[in-house]
DNA sequence: TAGTGGTCTAGACCACGTG
DNA sequence: ACGTGGTCTAGACCACTAT
């Protein structure tokens, strides 16, 4: 019968980000994932910051009263979904999208010669709205919820290439102007993340092709009914709670969609 | 210094199967990484046959002369890998395509509303030719070495959805005709695994949107210019030797193709 | 009841990065 | 030299599955 002995520094010091919600937690579940989840709350509720280090094994060991062991397999389970990075002999990162490593973990875009060439975002518009049915349901807003609308054109070597539009819950999102995201390099969930407190973990994807449209087709520069690769993705932060929901075309001429199986 | 003491029960005891190549194998590394790829031959050897159940782990640690934990971990990762099954309170088993639990791991496709139904496969051809230069390169051959070459439909509800084309080394693929393939129910990576001892362990795949040409359009039922999604995966068997090429053409009106990003 | 994998511990030592 | 994560061990006990 195991369970996390009572409260302990647990000391979720209120720090600018998130509410911290504190949900219930598994209580009568493996040592390691009673862990896991303290060290997943400790995340969201901002304690440690992207980027920051955490805790060494044998502090976390001694906060928790468990073994280094149980520790290390908490911290291996995460760092296996991305949450934590591991560093021999420097400690273990609290994993961010501000990175030249990582940068391309949710663009899968790759072409057919050579590198992916550094890209350029151009903004077409960002527009606040009441959520479409369908968007709020992807979203788990009510629908009508306000929402924000980005929609932009990625840029490959000069060659327009991905059409987005992202739909983010306006709530979470209140500061977000077409001015502050212009202003803001790198990409996009880098920005989220250190501006809006808000951390993708995971994404789904359904992908179609579909025949451009003359709207898409303009904006993207290919004729009227082009195949376009279509990608619509909800990304999901902790908690697997969705806050994006994104639309896209990408033109395949050049250019494919890198998908790995195992 | 860790090193696998001298040579113990590897008793590969040449099983039908594969050939037991022996490679060098990494000789100065973690102790469970040379465990893993002990292991990781005997699975290649068909020392243990997909789907049995490979000795428990206190017999490996025996055999091997190290400790439980040490099997452990590197039943870890090729559990993780897909190559191994934990099972609680049973054991540990070779997996296998012959599963219904497991059956769409490399068919990535599902319907907007519903459940998958199970489909019909309906071949085309099965025709032996010498590899063209890029289908050699991509299986790693010399140009011009024998291969075989399927063409098939699968068809979801009695509509035609997917073309492929399988290109696969003649070599590797001696018996393989026709009849012997229409004879066979199931996936077709099932059949390879059991009838010419290949098991496809990863794959990697380019996707793209592409204009349906005459011939395509034809097959699947559609008009030559409406959108298909265009797959070229290539399938890895153990040690990363690539033994499958396959085109494949995706009707996605009805059925998208499903990702996952983390 | 016996055998399997799953969890947890405690401690020793190694490899890496830094000062 | 020191602190970090990484490896390896040995042993205890739990949870599940079969017989």
């Amino acid at each position: 019968m195991n369970s996390i002995h009572a409260s302990l520094g647990n000391t979720t010091d209120g720090t600018e980000c998130g509410p911290a919600t504190g949900a219930p937690s598994p209580m009568f579940s493996p040592l390691y994932q009673q862990i896991k989840a303290l060290i997943t709350q400790s995340l969201e509720s901002g304690e440690w910051k992207p980027g920051e280090m955490i805790p060494s094994e044998v502090e976390l060991a001694a906060r928790y009263k468990v073994s280094q062991g149980t520790v290390r397999k908490a911290i291996d389970e995460l760092a296996a979904g991305n949450l934590l990075v591991r560093r021999q002999g420097k400690g273990t990162f609290v994993a961010t999208h501000n990175e030249d490593r990582v940068q391309f973990r949710f663009l899968r875009l790759l072409p057919d010669q050579g590198e992916l060439q550094p890209h350029e975002s151009r903004l077409l518009e960002v527009r606040r709205l009441r959520a479409p049915a369908e968007i709020a349901r992807q979203l788990e807003l009510k629908p009508a919820d306000p929402v924000v609308l980005v929609k932009r054109v990625l840029e490959f070597e000069a060659k327009p290439t991905v059409l987005d539009e992202i739909w983010l819950p306006g709530a979470m999102f209140r500061g977000l102007t077409l001015e502050r995201l212009s202003e803001y390099k790198g990409p996009l969930y880098a920005m989220f993340e250190t501006e809006f407190c808000t951390r993708m973990i995971r994404a789904s994807e359904k992908i179609r092709a579909v025949a451009a449209d003359a709207a898409v087709a303009a904006l993207l520069g290919v004729a009227p009914g082009d195949p376009l690769l279509s990608v619509d993705r909800v990304s999901y932060t902790y908690g697997d709670r969705p806050v994006e929901v994104r639309r896209g075309w990408y033109v395949t001429a050049g250019y494919y969609y890198q998908n790995d199986l195992s």
